[in-house]
DNA sequence: ACCAAATCCGAATAATATTCGCTTTTTATC
DNA sequence: GATAAAAAGCGAATATTATTCGGATTTGGT
């Protein structure tokens, strides 16, 4: 039985430990493939208490991005307030989101290659959490166009696509093939390409 | 026991059918969620016929785009051969590609949002299949450069990311939420803006 | 028409997610 | 600090499905 709220401190340790393990198993096997015995295994318990935090396998998996982009997403705000420009925000954006998954590849496994194409899911909040993202760049972009920084002729959200579906597919081949090598010295330029989209 | 050459006639309408059939129920309930017995009673066989074909229910799925993947790009040269320019070239590429998801929604599902971003796969043939598409990319981009269509300071893998991630992206949009919703009518504007990128 | 190979199928088998009923631990209350 | 109710934990069923097996049926070549 899955609990709204922990009602017992262990339980918010235990939550996290399965959550721990299962970012670990599911990048590593996929959640298809992914067994619930080995999620137990690294985590320490029995499988059936597993059941005590989460309905099933995949609410288990849909849990984890979840969380990392509301986090991401939070300390996005909080830098972005310090910057000038709509411009210099949109930069900041990719580049974190780049950065992010560099720094947890496990999870950006998780996410870009599992569960953001397929967000089919009917986890109203896995949906959210992602359709934040183009949210938040449309905003942007729209935003940049009325103060001037950037012609207004730009269509929103295809210009939005371009930008996610560039940074998701970088990420993607580097997920698959670490190609680049260096991730991070690839973000500068290709944000730079990309940026270079809304000369007016 | 998979065959690799059929033997008999009634073997290669039959492995048709399966294959017809798992388009549908694939992109329907997603490949996990697919039921060998929904495929077979679709086909109108016994489920351990479609073993007689393929070997798991993984290479059914994986079949699947790879036969039309051949298809399109195949066609593609075709109908490039008779184009000038690189340019040119490049646009119908683009243009095609999305096209051909929209004429068939149901492959275009099990390729974009299950298959190719998990390229995980080890089924060396499924890999081939998408990476060309990435090959194919980057070679028109560095024979556009090497004719001075634009310049030779792009870095061909870095914009064909763009390219590759921007269509894909928008074709995920289209698939998951019917947005935009007159694709044909979205592609040519994508495709000008992204080709707006490629001036000198 | 007949034989060997290919195809086909129903009935096991096996792997795993999920459920169940009971035990142990925690927390709140006195 | 003793205790009872609630929460958390677990091993052993259960249920669902992919996959395998053995033998019956059909096909294609002669």
């Amino acid at each position: 039985m899955p609990t709204q709220e922990p009602k017992q401190q262990r339980s918010r340790q235990r939550k996290n430990d399965v959550l721990t393990a299962a970012t670990r198993v599911f990048a590593r096997d996929g959640i298809a493939k992914a067994k619930m015995a080995d999620i137990a295994k690294e985590a320490g318990i029995a499988v059936s208490s597993i059941y005590d935090y989460f309905p099933t396998k995949e609410a288990l998996a849909y849990e984890i991005p979840i969380q990392r982009l509301a986090q991401l997403y939070a300390e996005f705000e909080d830098r972005a307030a310090a910057l000038p420009t709509t411009r210099d925000r949109l930069r900041l954006f990719l580049t974190m989101t780049a950065d992010h998954a560099r720094a947890n590849p496990d999870w950006a496994r998780l996410l870009y290659l599992e569960i953001w194409p397929s967000v089919l899911i009917q986890e109203a909040r896995v949906r959210r959490s992602v359709d934040d993202f183009g949210r938040i760049i449309v905003a942007m972009l729209r935003e940049g166009s009325h103060r001037g920084e950037w012609s207004a002729s730009l269509d929103p959200h295809r210009t939005a696509t371009i930008l996610m579906g560039s940074i998701a597919h970088m990420l993607i081949t580097w997920l698959l093939y670490r190609r680049p090598a260096d991730l991070e010295a690839a973000t500068g330029p290709m944000v730079e390409q990309l940026m270079g989209m809304l000369e007016v």
